[in-house]
DNA sequence: CGCCAGGTATGAT
DNA sequence: ATCATACATGGC
């Protein structure tokens, strides 16, 4: 029986590196396989792609829900070639783009980018993923051996830090757990943040204990698909000191969150 | 073993 | 307001 087309590819597709989009921070829970493909679960889906030369094949993807979630995931419908040529107007980001072009911002899911933010302060990367992993694999839904989705705060109704005591994230664990409360009781809503000018967004997501500043940016950036939004940590401490003593250009202006993302990588690759 | 990690809450000046 | 320190855990 012949074997029918099920991967959507993309050919010559502009500005966009899997491994750096995936591996630069942003996203937690992507793994990279012997064969070279790297695999994660995205909202309710297995998601297995590789970079072939200039090809990005998505594998087993025939139906359109899962072609839609890679649309929206992989931010494919924004022109970054365009954004990034009217950014490389700035010096600095121009040398961080000229070395790591094809950075995109994907967009996760709001709990989970709020959740996995979170988790981050104060920790490293590998530990992060660690703890991720442990979160997805003793409360979220199994959909085959190895993997599970991410825990919803629906389904978390009630849980006490204790109770998150084998994720071992720490003093982190009475974060989430406030976090499931609040949006539970509806004190705060993901829903209505998405619908709020920044600012008020900001607040709102600053009434759960253990987000702050740059955790609420990381939701906004990375979950709810915000440009706009800029999250300061060690590393933009230093690049803002360093490059930007008097403030952003205003080219960054609406796309703030990707300048960020580039000037980030770059900068925390160069060490010191 | 010590230092540090994509911060934040808390308490002291 | 601004500043220092603790925080849980484990990667390196």
């Amino acid at each position: 029986m012949e074997k029918i087309q099920k991967n959507m590819v993309l050919k010559d597709f502009p500005c966009l590196n899997l491994e750096r989009t995936l591996f630069c921070g942003q996203a937690f829970r992507w793994i990279r396989k012997d064969d070279g493909s790297f695999h994660a679960v995205v909202k309710d889906k297995i998601i297995d792609v590789k970079q072939n030369g200039s090809e990005i094949v998505f594998e087993n993807t025939s139906d359109e829900e899962t072609k839609k979630l890679i649309e929206s995931y992989f931010d494919l419908k924004r022109d970054y070639k365009k954004i990034c040529n009217v950014l490389s107007a700035d010096k600095s980001f121009k040398t961080a783009f000229d070395e790591y072009e094809g950075i995109r911002i994907l967009k996760q899911d709001s709990w989970e980018a709020l959740c996995s933010f979170i988790i981050s302060q104060n920790n490293n990367i590998p530990r992060i993923s660690g703890i991720i992993d442990r979160f997805c694999k003793a409360f979220g839904e199994k959909l085959n051996g190895e993997d599970y989705t991410f825990p919803t705060y629906e389904s978390l109704k009630g849980i006490t830090a204790e109770e998150l005591a084998p994720l071992r994230a720490g003093f982190r664990a009475k974060y989430i757990a406030d976090a499931v409360e609040k949006l539970n009781s509806g004190e705060v809503s993901l829903s209505e943040i998405e619908k709020m000018p920044i600012e008020e967004a900001r607040t709102e997501l600053c009434k759960i204990k253990g987000v702050g500043a740059k955790v609420a940016e990381c939701t906004l950036l990375y979950g709810f698909g915000r440009m706009e939004a800029f999250p300061v940590d060690v590393w933009v401490k230093r690049i803002m000191a360093e490059m930007y003593p008097e403030g952003l250009p205003e080219i960054f202006k609406g796309n703030e969150g990707i300048a960020q993302q580039y000037l980030f990588h770059w900068r925390r690759n160069l060490k010191e």
